[in-house]
DNA sequence: TTCATTCTTGACAGCGCTGTCTGATTGCGT
DNA sequence: ACGCAATCAGACAGCGCTGTCAAGAATGAA
């Protein structure tokens, strides 16, 4: 507080501009001033400076419901780069499908006044969310948005080229009848995701039959319905990519009940690599995403500053994803 | 603002009274302030409110890289009360192993001001965070501690009931030798857990061999090694009991691997509850953690200000767990 | 009716910082 | 030496609320 001013002989304002490393300052002066912070434990309180600078030093982050290890990897990501600067996450679990979503949030918007705000699936391609945060004049960067790139800064995976990979994958283990579970309407992967998928097989020569390409929602009992339809008749593929982990693992369970060994008689593939690709026997050949790494390089993005000219894109950040090539694939029955 | 007083032709003051819902406002200038504020979507400013008040509105989660599903619950269960009362959640992951721990949390703990911290296993049983949030005078509540009962208010289940009752329902299935994998030893609720196990075990008239009690860490790969050291000979247990979700998984792997059928060949019992335990087939039995709602009732403790004579013992609240027989548990085979 | 008591409201200071502006000092070219 | 620009430091207001206190209105008892 002032203590600081007065053991260190400047004023409080000059200690201010020690803090917020502002220009202008000697070397000595700050020096002298830093020594008496560290001596008194001298640490400015948060409200007073949101209240009178323009900084909230609160980062948000929203999401509706996905899958744990997806946001506790993401609040990973993301508080690392905001404790080098200060700064702190508030985060806001939304109903996406609630009647007053607009109701919640704009109070929230309001009161906190946040710096800047990271938007994980599915709400980072609602309306409601985005308009309201528009309006609020909130800074937000999406991660992995389904759609109106131009919108909004935003930061991802080419969800395309890693389905299509994982296809070329099992193509190149002599699958050629692949079965494909479709992840979340609502979420924008999703699509990129079948494309990547259907591409490939074009690609490769292969055609798809329509009833090997399933709707899922990226729930462990999406795809367990969605196998048994796959898997249940005497004319079944030989692999079966699914849209994210946790509905290959409902492959997987119905595989065991149905006796099918896995990888010899069917071959699994998934997408995420959460925590639960590694608990299942055989382990799940999935696509790495680099979850923290996305959450981190959003929250850079907000801390730094974000803004483009009107008719420009606005800045994104495609990040590398990674095969992670496991027990539950392997070559075709022949 | 200002606005909604001039529009109501009252004081600011009065507005702040109906914002807080403070006594002694006559329900005719309270109707009235109300309409402004609606009108006028006047949202109060935390950072103001803090600054001027005794109040952050802010509530901190601690935790140290637990399941990401523990986490999230326990975040769900948070941020429901807190919205009820305007308040937000503040998350703070910490390395409880890192040298500097105490360097990490001072300075947050001063710059935030929070009304409270929620601290979960294995942070709440940490020398060094407790003492901080102590000399920062920062009211905390523990969820499931380990020890110091007296020390803080806490609210938990009887991880040691729940675990008696799991044998006692393995015992009924008519399992005699039954295999144990303890859970990290940094984490309060592993010796309840074991407890339980063991004096269900005494309590039916069976013993328990030395190396039928294996060292976990509650990590599936920890969970995996137990399951191979119990199940690896030919003399192995008929059932097997995991103190968490994560390791019963590991054991369920290793039964795959060995070709043991479950439940017929040996049967599964985990702990918690988990998403994970939904996901491998066959489904998992465990016992169902009230995680979102030990939360929610830590928060409350938090949000009515907690507070206890010297000498007595802190306020503390236990809640209901819940047996999930699945279907990894069946009778013993004879 | 009168006075004491309670209820209801407003004026005002100030929470702990940062933004702005102004003054003091320094450096450098000539 | 002098002047001008660049650099550094301080005074001061004020961010948007709440706490305190005191004044005015309403109520009830005598």
């Amino acid at each position: 507080i002032h203590d600081v001013a007065r053991q260190s002989g400047v004023s409080i304002k000059t200690v201010s501009r020690v803090l917020n490393r502002e220009p202008n300052v000697k070397a000595d002066t700050r020096d002298r001033v830093q020594a008496a912070v560290a001596a008194l434990h001298y640490r400015p309180n948060i409200s007073a400076r949101s209240l009178a600078g323009s900084k909230a030093y609160l980062i948000g982050v929203f999401f509706d419901n996905p899958s744990p290890g997806y946001i506790t990897d993401v609040q990973l990501g993301a508080i690392a780069r905001c404790r080098e600067e200060g700064y702190h996450l508030i985060v806001e679990p939304l109903d996406s499908t609630a009647a007053d979503l607009e109701a919640q949030i704009a109070p929230m918007l309001a009161t906190l006044r946040m710096d800047g705000v990271i938007l994980t699936a599915p709400v980072c391609d609602h309306p409601v969310v985005l308009a309201a945060l528009e309006r609020e004049g909130v800074p937000y960067v999406r991660i992995s948005p389904g759609g109106e790139l131009d919108r909004s800064a935003s930061v991802g995976m080419d969800d395309r080229l890693a389905a299509y990979e994982m296809t070329k994958h099992l193509i190149g283990l002599g699958h050629r009848d692949i079965g494909f579970i479709m992840g979340h309407p609502d979420h924008g992967a999703s699509r990129a995701r079948h494309e990547g998928f259907m591409a490939a097989m074009a690609d490769s020569g292969l055609t798809v039959r329509p009833e090997r390409v399933e709707q899922g929602y990226f729930s462990f009992r999406s795809g367990f319905e969605a196998a048994e339809r796959l898997l249940g008749g005497e004319d079944r593929p030989t692999a079966v990519f699914a849209s994210n982990d946790d509905m290959a693992l409902g492959v997987m369970a119905v595989a065991n009940r149905l006796r099918l060994n896995v990888p010899e008689t069917l071959s699994v593939a998934g997408f995420d690599d959460t925590p639960g690709a590694k608990v299942v026997w055989p382990q799940l050949t999935t696509v790495r995403q680099p979850i923290a790494a996305m959450a981190g390089a959003a929250t850079d993005m907000l801390l730094n500053g974000i803004s483009w000219e009107e008719g420009e894109a606005p800045p994104s950040k495609l990040l590398e994803f990674e095969l992670v090539i496991r027990e539950s694939t392997g070559p075709a029955a022949t």
